[in-house]
DNA sequence: CTGAATATTTCATGCTGTCAAGTAATTGGG
DNA sequence: CCCAATTACTTGACAGCATGAAATATTCAG
């Protein structure tokens, strides 16, 4: 049932390898251009959504809590990010984008040409069945 | 022409995010299995196919030459690579696996199960469109 | 109220990455 | 032929990411 070693799943896997390598690559870039690094500027975009604690940055990241420290420092010192107390529970820290990280987070968005260069080659038809193909995989689909 | 910042074209992007993650996530779990790290992994991983001058290395992982000779280093001084001249230029290095460093290549590969768990889900004709859609995405396709 | 659990930080450590400088070997123009 | 530029690799210094253990402050449960 489950394909071993044949030689289509192998292509595929090599193919979601070449896009894994270009996707991070791209993603680096853009952090650069804002000078950030990569974890940085996926802090920041997570936290421009909504402010969160640091304990679950780290396990959004999948990383531990004493990581995400350094990184909002960093991000902090830069006056991207402010911790704010959590009124319901002093031990909790909520790490919040300054007016500038929103800007920041934004521009980051924007320069992120993953989305424009390699889905401009496929037609509304390919990006949809693409979607699709995707969430199957991913198993997010709707059954 | 170029999709800006469609409600499909985000939601395809969200998804190659997704992909990406969860790869990366396996392949660092699958190095970890054999005490390597994700780099390192993919060092061994390039050299069982083929021996390689450090600098082919560097290029091939976008990084700087410098460092890949730490990289090497590590790898060398577990066994799993050696260091051999070059007989036509003796300013190169030539990073080859040594027979253990080919079985850890080789246990690795087969312990990546990216292959088999998402993959399983999609049925032949749906890889082999996948694989048609992401060819063209990359611009690897044959026309 | 006390002891266990939780949230964060600090410290020590290792790996990855960059850059600049240094050594050794090759190559090409005069 | 020879010397200067180039190329391959290494070294050292430094920043960032990641982990784990220990410390502090706070909450929570019995």
């Amino acid at each position: 049932m489950t394909p071993r070693a044949d030689h289509l799943t192998v292509e595929v896997v090599d193919l979601i390898g070449t896009v894994v390598a270009r996707y991070h690559e791209e993603y680096e870039h853009a952090a650069s251009q804002h000078s950030l690094t990569g974890a940085q500027a996926r802090v920041l975009g997570l936290l421009s959504a909504e402010p969160l604690p640091m304990r679950r940055i780290a396990q959004r990241l999948k990383c531990e809590p004493s990581n995400i420290t350094g990184i909002v420092d960093r991000l902090e010192s830069r006056g991207l990010v402010e911790r704010r107390p959590d009124p319901a529970d002093r031990r909790v820290k909520l790490a919040a984008p300054t007016d500038e990280g929103r800007r920041t987070a934004e521009a980051l968005r924007g320069s992120l040409n993953f989305a424009r260069e390699p889905l401009g080659r496929l037609t509304v038809t390919e990006r949809t069945l693409l979607k699709e193909l995707l969430q199957r995989m991913l198993g997010t689909a709707p059954e």
